[in-house]
DNA sequence: CTCGTGAGTGCAATCGATTGCAGATCGCGC
DNA sequence: GCGCGATCTGCAATCGATTGCACTCACGAG
């Protein structure tokens, strides 16, 4: 491969010329500009880039780290952040932590050796690396963003939907339709999404002067959803609804009843979470929350932007409107049996 | 952030020092090591990995252009690459195409300007800027790596499964049970993967002496695959079975048969392809062919590995085995009624 | 006592671009 | 005919690390 060296030669012009005419064509002579164009063409030059992240303090890249892309809510979110990242001439570093501490420190680190000019991290814990630069930007803000979770003790800003009030809107929905004995199935407690949700549900069952939630603790998989599906179906009353936290897990509790002959929604109303892709083509279509998975990947991407070309201003928090989508997997509960 | 001048200063020792303590510790003296590291942990220093891989002409980082990440095939193979590399050493530069041509060779000329050291492209299409990388570094290797696609004029290596004789499993399995008039519907015959597949299973039709294959041409979408059914259904007689090029267009056949009360697999069986995350929870499940997804990622990166570590040897392509899983949409065609 | 050896360190070149500043050239107005 | 811009180009420093080579020093063998 040519550098710039080669490329001034066989133009006979210096290297700064060169520079200039793929820069700044406009302060080239047009003369100068052709003879250097057709050296550039001839030699089939590319200038290295990094030279230029060296000598201009800048990589053109975002870091991102995903909890777990084959979950379809991420993939989603990236595909938002890829697409403005790419529009706005940012290459996207991805990274996914499976929810690994260390993958997500050793991706942190990357910031700090400038791989990349900013973080993007889906997930909710801040990496100790990430947190230090946070530190030593102060009291400006440092180029990290969080997605989907947001932490306000974080000190970072974040992409978001309302959890609680998402979660409350399923419970105004399944006690209208009647129900009484209701399921939860969480997240991780680890992260404030579970939490924000959990409380959303709690309140509104208490503000419903309804009875005691069942709660079953789920980490977000398929598997974990059948499991709190099989606990809740072995007590004494089951409940005639279970909402999931996302849609994953209630696809797992959407199979347990299937194998059970639990005919939903006659003999069980389903709530997923996400409005993944697929939520809509199962058997019945998954009642659910939407999250708008594309805006908050884009959102992060301004987030960061507006951080990285006036460091000085400090970005609010942005919360974005989800929506219930009720689908097939919801309805009154048949009269109990007594 | 210190550079590691300051480093040296606050040790008292030269930058060279600084750069053989932390890359080769062994050929220091114990006591400037404990000397210098003190400085860099007091300092909080972290190389500049910018000015690092311009002296040693090698980035660490693989690319990776995907045709649609918010697919759950791609998002496997995604975090099978992302899983081999990470843990040699390597970072993952993203790419989703959308199918673009534009953005695939936006992706590729990132190479050339030695973004990252090697591609890996999922795609079928070689973009022109890493053709032209190719033919300047033969007879030796470029680097790089073409996954799930296989086309051997490219003279790219690649990572695949036999796409052909997948095909011919799914269509002895349907004529066994019994299905005389079925349906195709392909992907886009511009990528080899659907040649491979027609021809796979149009050979097969020839082979079991049967009547015409019914084709009809999809784009891998669930809408695709949706028009693809109605098309069937509106013929004087429909195929009593319907092979579906991806996973996602046969759900889309489903969603169809679903509303028109087609009872899948009793009036008409439904055969995938992947064995995507949701295939086995539609309902029925799906019956399809699994593609070993994560194998395949961490396949290309191997192979990529290879020609990164030793340029002259010619790595050559990979099949791997794919599976079919026979789920509850496959059954015999009912009595047909005349 | 001298020389050889090896361990430990520093000097300075190098990777390939960008860019502030200065110099050259030319035209034009007075 | 002189001077002043305006325009264009080149020089050389710079970004922050790595590394071949040479040097110093200490120690052991002969």
């Amino acid at each position: 491969m040519p550098n710039i060296y080669e490329v001034a030669k066989r133009a006979g012009v210096s290297p700064s010329t060169v520079s200039r005419v793929l820069n700044r064509p406009d302060v080239v002579s047009l003369e100068t500009r052709q003879r250097v164009m057709r050296a550039v063409n001839l030699l089939g030059y590319t200038p290295n880039s990094t030279a230029k992240n060296l000598r201009q303090a800048r990589t053109g890249k975002l870091l991102v780290t995903v909890p777990d892309i084959s979950n379809p809510f991420f993939s989603l979110i990236l595909q938002g952040i890829e697409d403005v990242a790419q529009r706005e001439d940012y290459a996207v570093l991805f990274g996914d932590t499976r929810h690994d501490d260390c993958r997500e420190e050793r991706y942190a680190l990357m910031l700090k050796s400038k791989e990349a000019d900013g973080l993007i991290f889906l997930g909710h814990r801040l990496p100790d690396a990430a947190a230090s630069l946070a530190k030593a930007a102060a009291p400006r803000c440092a180029p990290i963003v969080n997605g989907c979770e947001f932490n306000p003790r974080l000190g970072v800003p974040s992409v978001h939907i309302d959890n609680a009030r998402a979660a409350a809107d399923v419970m105004h929905l399944l006690y209208d339709l009647g129900h009484e004995r209701i399921g939860v199935v969480t997240g991780p407690l680890a992260s404030p999404l579970s939490r924000d949700r959990l409380r959303g549900a709690t309140t509104t069952t208490q503000k419903r002067g309804a009875g005691n939630l069942e709660v079953a603790h789920g980490d977000f998989s398929v598997e974990s959803g059948m499991a709190a599906a099989q606990q809740f179906f072995a007590s004494a009353r089951p409940p005639t609804a279970i909402f999931c936290f996302n849609d994953e897990m209630a696809i797992g509790v959407l199979e347990v009843a299937r194998s059970r002959r639990v005919k939903v929604p006659r003999d069980l109303s389903v709530v997923g979470f996400d409005d993944i892709r697929f939520a809509r083509y199962m058997e019945p279509p998954l009642t659910t929350v939407a999250q708008p998975m594309r805006a908050i990947g884009e959102g992060t991407v301004r987030l960061l932007l507006m951080i990285l070309n006036d460091g000085s201003v400090t970005p609010d928090s942005v919360t974005l409107p989800h929506t219930l989508v009720t689908r097939g997997s919801t309805a009154p509960p048949s009269v109990p049996r007594r």
